[in-house]
RNA sequence: GCCCCCAUCGUCUAGAGGCCUAGGACACCGGCCUUUCAAGCCGGCAACAGCGAUUCGAAUUCGCUUGGGGGCGCCA
């Protein structure tokens, strides 16, 4: 450990949608930085114009939010280190890739696309490794010149020493090797005059007094370079811990073929933000043997490097689904409605009438509080108390060793008893309907099967004298009315 | 192809030489509860990649093999 204040950053490229993998490593520096005290501060790195993707930005700034991961520094939260868009420092990278030049770190390559392309294929031929082979080092004054003359636009490619061993201490890996004479001089300024990530990088974590780097394993072959280029600018270097990888179902880098990979995405699906943050703690670092579910100020309190492990994980959705139900469990009455009904107004058909009738809602949906793994799934489980008409086949109606009879005369004759009631209250329905059952000689599963079926046209649903009662009794009595045209319709 | 990293149930993981006939969770399969579903409870299935070495003793240390992942861009 340095003995520099902990400062952390998470640099994200607005190139498209917050991937779950990249908010993973957000959370991890915000939780170490929230564990030890320090600074979390978001660098937006937008030095590349060409995949630069409008409103980027404002969907993963959107993302950390959702997620609770407030930023010290950066973008709308300001600081002592800015600008913290990357494309606002070009300055500060030309001058410090002309120091290089000067020192003779770094030197101007001419080499066309077209050229590089060509030597890589011509590598592949020979089964060479790819890289750039180094051409451009030694450019003699004329040659330099002739290319300045033609107008060419250069590149700045960073010297990388051809001998020796580049060693580090990654603070997950321990120990990490490379062997310099196998790293090529990597590109520091394109020829559009933005820095790559490499230069911009160092550079920003050296300005900003980034402490440690937590960033994905994909980074750990580029720390070599990485360092030397600290070393060429005269900067000490970060700590450096690489975490594992989160790939996909089969393996692979978790990309979209394998499902929602955009946190913006699990958040339309009705996961709750507790329960993302708890299940992306928990891939690549665990608190003891049995521990799953903690709370924020729980994850801050353990969170600790030493127990983040190396091995790759793999997201596993059905996971998450049962953690996002626990969650949901876990919500009072009020908190789960108010979650629940944005997703009910947009998911209820059309024609059901709007707004909403916000008592009938808060009636309906403590009936599917428990049955809910996502809030999207409420208006599927709950849209029979809102449909006019139920559609559902007639033979549904028939239950366990029933028949076409048995249960015409159980519907009939509960239709009956219900008109009778005075009241239609959960425990009045029960009342008549279980004396009913023995009364018809059939089981009370049986006879509630077919009301349910009639009720809600289902054969799962919320408990039935519960269900009935939010639906009302006109409700239910014309539903029952129905169910018994529909089965007489019903072909023998 | 070259370089780097990694390796415990299908998946997430616990395990830092004896506590391990390897623990927990998800999923799955039974059972209980029960008006269905869900929830809950109880039980079950299921792993130390292989081979050598070190050691009285190895999932834990070392080596090799195999497997997986990542990198090798004027992308980040």
């Amino acid at each position: 450990m340095t003995n520099k204040p902990v400062r952390v950053r998470y640099a994200p490229s607005p190139t498209g949608h917050p991937h779950v993998g990249n908010i993973r490593t957000a959370l991890f520096n915000w939780l170490f930085a929230r564990h030890h005290g320090g600074g979390f501060i978001v660098r937006i790195e937008d030095t590349d114009t060409a995949r630069t993707v409008a409103g980027a930005v404002e969907t993963i700034l959107g993302g950390l939010k959702w997620l609770g991961l407030d930023w010290d520094e950066g973008p709308d939260a300001g600081g002592d280190y800015g600008p913290y868009y990357q494309s606002e420092r070009l300055k500060i990278y030309t001058e410090a890739a002309g120091r290089l030049i000067v020192q003779g770190d770094a030197y101007h390559c001419y080499c066309s696309p077209q050229r590089l392309k060509e030597m890589r294929e011509e590598q592949a031929r020979q089964k060479q490794p790819p890289g750039y082979d180094r051409r451009c080092r030694s450019l003699s004054a004329e040659e330099k010149a002739g290319c300045e003359a033609k107008g060419m636009k250069p590149v700045v490619r960073f010297k990388f020493p051809r001998e020796g061993v580049t060693e580090f201490n990654d603070l997950i890996r321990e120990k990490v090797k490379f062997e310099n004479a196998l790293i090529d001089d990597i590109v520091l300024i394109k020829s559009d005059g933005y820095p790559t990530y490499h230069l911009a990088s160092v550079v920003d974590d050296h300005l900003m007094q980034i402490s440690h780097v937590l960033r994905a394993e994909e980074w750990l072959s580029s720390t070599p370079r990485h360092l030397k280029l600290y070393k060429a600018l005269g900067y000490e270097p970060p700590l450096f811990a690489h975490l594992p990888m989160l790939l996909g179902s089969d393996r692979s880098k978790l990309s979209k073929r394998h499902g929602a990979v955009s946190i913006t995405e699990y958040r339309e699906q009705g996961y709750l933000p507790a329960a993302m943050l708890n299940f992306l703690a928990l891939l690549g670092w665990s608190l003891d043997d049995k521990t799953e579910i903690l709370t924020r100020q729980e994850l801050i309190d353990s969170f600790t490097l030493e127990r983040v492990n190396k091995t790759a994980a793999i997201f596993n959705t059905e996971k998450l689904g049962w953690m996002n139900g626990v969650y949901i469990r876990a919500l009072s009455p009020s908190e789960f409605s108010r979650l629940a009904l944005p997703f009910l107004d947009r998911g209820l058909p059309p024609q059901v009438k709007r707004p909403l009738s916000t008592d009938y809602v808060n009636r309906v949906l403590p009936l599917v509080h428990e049955r809910a793994r996502t809030l999207a799934e409420v208006p599927d489980l709950t849209d029979f108390f809102f449909t006019g008409s139920l559609e559902y086949a007639a033979e549904m109606l028939i239950a366990k060793r029933m028949d076409r009879e048995s249960t015409l005369k159980a519907l009939e004759t509960s239709l009956k008893r219900l008109e009778a009631m005075s009241g239609f209250g959960e425990d009045a329905l029960e009342a008549v309907l279980r004396p009913l059952a023995v009364e018809l000689g059939l089981k009370a599963g049986q006879l509630f099967g077919v009301l349910r079926v009639a009720v809600t046209g289902r054969t799962a649903a919320p408990p039935l004298f519960q269900t009935m009662t939010v639906l009302g009794r006109e409700n239910c009595l014309k539903r029952l009315v129905e169910a018994t045209t529909r089965l007489r319709q019903m072909a023998k």
